[in-house]
DNA sequence: AAACAAACCTGTGCGC
DNA sequence: TGCGCACAGGTTTGTT
């Protein structure tokens, strides 16, 4: 479910909440959660260590510790981070709990129904070693920043539909299935366009929509659907949904020429909307 | 190199 | 009301 402006909205809440505390007490109920070390080493690796720093990287949530050593969150579908009063009832699905110290006293919880998330404890000297793919993410647009020769140059010379091309997070970090759909839409580009037939001002629209939807979303605090499956830690909703032009809008007039249906195709083996007469 | 399917799980919404 | 199926914000792996 959440794509770069939900995972920076909860990196944010992390940061007013978690920065600066020591983890006094470790629980992990799921072992699913933290299947690429252990129970045991999420618990040796975090049990008195306080977090330094809080950063992101596309989708990866990285917490910076004392002891060296960082913990990566990452929310895959369903995943949730909530920081509640300590000895309040946990939801279904709270695999990992974080006794935090300090007053007032507080809990980190980790509920994730889906359990494709996970947390884990690595060395940052060995991060090509420990984690493989944060060390093979592509250009974050907002933590790195893109500019416009940068994309030219990611474009140029692909033969690739531009979205599965967004979708990947080796190219460029922190785009889902949500934010190319309203990017595109933005940029005026069909999603099946390819990515080396684009006109250089197309490219200039692609990378300014880009820009545009990320940090407009992350203003809003990203974007809770009719589930209310995202929340932020304090367990608010973000309000993007509102301004989703496109997004699960299949059959519905376009909200932007007023004319045209939304149409809904599958690319890149992912449910895809768009606007056949706004985006070409 | 790029497209595609399947896999990992659970919950929800829809048609019958 | 119940049942079965399609589908969901992500990512990896294996196959054409």
């Amino acid at each position: 479910m959440p794509e770069l402006p939900e995972v920076e909205t909860v990196r944010r809440g992390m940061v007013a909440f978690v920065v600066g505390r020591r983890i006094d007490r470790v629980e992990v109920g799921r072992e699913r959660t933290v299947r690429r070390t252990s129970r045991q080493a999420l618990i040796d690796g975090l049990t008195g260590a306080t977090v330094l720093s809080i950063g992101r990287r596309g989708k990866y949530i990285v917490c910076s510790l004392d002891t060296g050593d960082a913990l990566m969150i990452h929310l895959r579908m369903s995943g949730r981070v909530l920081v509640s009063k300590a000895g309040t009832p946990r939801p279904d699905h709270t695999h990992v709990v974080l006794h935090l110290a300090g007053e007032p006293s507080e809990e980190l919880w980790f509920v994730d129904p889906r359990t494709f998330g996970e947390m884990v404890v690595f060395d940052p000297e060995h991060t090509a070693v420990e984690l493989p793919e944060l060390a093979k993410l592509g250009v974050d647009p907002i933590t790195d920043g893109l500019s416009v020769a940068q994309l030219s140059a990611i474009l140029r010379d692909r033969a690739r539909q531009l979205k599965p091309l967004l979708l990947d997070q080796h190219v460029i970090a922190g785009i889902g299935n949500i934010y190319c759909d309203e990017i595109l839409h933005r940029a005026r580009l069909r999603p099946d366009r390819l990515a080396n037939s684009l006109k250089p001002a197309e490219v200039r629209r692609l990378h300014d929509a880009i820009h545009s939807i990320l940090t407009t979303a992350i203003d809003a605090g990203g974007s809770t659907l009719s589930d209310t499956q995202y929340v932020d830690v304090m367990g608010d909703g973000g309000s993007f949904q509102l301004d989703h032009r496109v997004y699960d809008r299949a059959g519905q007039r376009c909200l932007t020429c007023g004319k045209a249906t939304i149409v809904r195709v599958v690319s890149g083996g992912r449910s895809t909307c768009f606007c056949p007469r706004c985006q070409r």
